[in-house]
DNA sequence: CCGGTATATGCAACAGGTTGCATATGGCAC
DNA sequence: GTGCCATATGCAACCTGTTGCATATACCGG
């Protein structure tokens, strides 16, 4: 059920529209978890039903209706109570990528090279995006207050994360030979 | 299907039950691709309905048959063939922690203290085993051969996330002013 | 004016993974 | 001697996430 408490989460903003989350989804709490608009449709529905948010309604002429949801007392109280009370289990880890490793042979040296240069840039990419952010809007850590403090801790292991991920990939090129 | 291909991969050091699958799951490729017993059993099924597998019953006293699987040559085929194919997605993220993080507050912040510790800790001792694995069976890198030298970059790349991992705890920890 | 992208929401089917339970025996510790 | 763990396999129900499709308009570029 993490989803819907993503979903608060991003909510905890302002109201949203279903829209609107899942492209939030895709650059900021979504680079921590992920989620498919139909997810979003499918959850923001469940979360309704079930009085954790409200929705209101704007009739559009043409578009179907706008329907922007907030959180309710009932589910500001929900959300506090499953960040303080969720267990703390590591996520499953599942990388196709070492699974082709493990199969390293001649026949396939060329693909796998080719393949861990593609995580490389990835890598590099992403790094570049966070620490992008990271100068603009959390270039003075230690002023930040409540919950900014935690969204920056976020955006610091991602940093990390991206940072040994390209390291790695940098030293096994190098390994493999990869000109 | 990539539990599928795990599975295969898995069989490339030999004959294994279903059970020895389970097991090895949980200190070798498992550390790249997790899978429970529930899993495994309907894969191996799978696989052997098709052809990839053949399985070797060995009929026992009391306990049920001991089913013990190995790779056909379709099934290496099929194998070679997707490490060569297979596109190269990167995994979605998906951390229930940093989900919590994003609504730190003075009302959960000992609790989110603690959840980070814990996985400090358990960043810590991955980073122990991985390395002692490394002492012990990949002291000379540069001497291995074939399917060894990827599962040594595997097993270097969790060295390295771990690493990250744990580096970003501390930091954490610091940052949240914890003792 | 035609095609692509953005806005905005949604259904249905499927694939993949989790949880709970069931069976059956032998060995070890308290 | 009772309970727990390891061995060894499996079903059924459920939850979560993916893929493909459908609708409807407006704007922009070629």
């Amino acid at each position: 059920m993490s989803l819907h408490y993503a979903i608060m989460t991003a909510l905890l903003d302002g109201e949203r529209t279903g829209y609107d989350l899942a492209k939030q989804f895709d650059v900021s709490l979504g680079f921590f978890w992920t989620a498919s608009h139909q997810q979003i449709y499918r959850a923001l529905k469940e979360l309704s039903r079930d009085g954790l948010i409200e929705v209101n309604e704007i009739a559009q002429a043409g578009k179907p209706d706008k329907r922007s949801y907030r959180l309710t007392d009932a589910g500001h109280d929900a959300l506090n109570d499953w960040v303080l009370k969720e267990g703390n289990r590591t996520p499953p880890q599942r990388d196709e990528l070492f699974v082709r490793l493990y199969n390293l042979s001649s026949a396939n040296r060329a693909e796998l090279i080719t393949a861990v240069k593609e995580r490389a840039t990835s890598h590099a990419d992403r790094l570049a995006l966070y620490e992008r952010i990271r100068d603009r809007h959390y270039s003075e850590p230690a002023r930040l207050r409540g919950r900014r403090r935690g969204v920056y801790l976020a955006l610091l292991a991602g940093i990390h994360k991206e940072q040994a991920g390209l390291s790695w990939a940098e030293a096994a090129l190098a390994y493999l030979g990869a000109r």
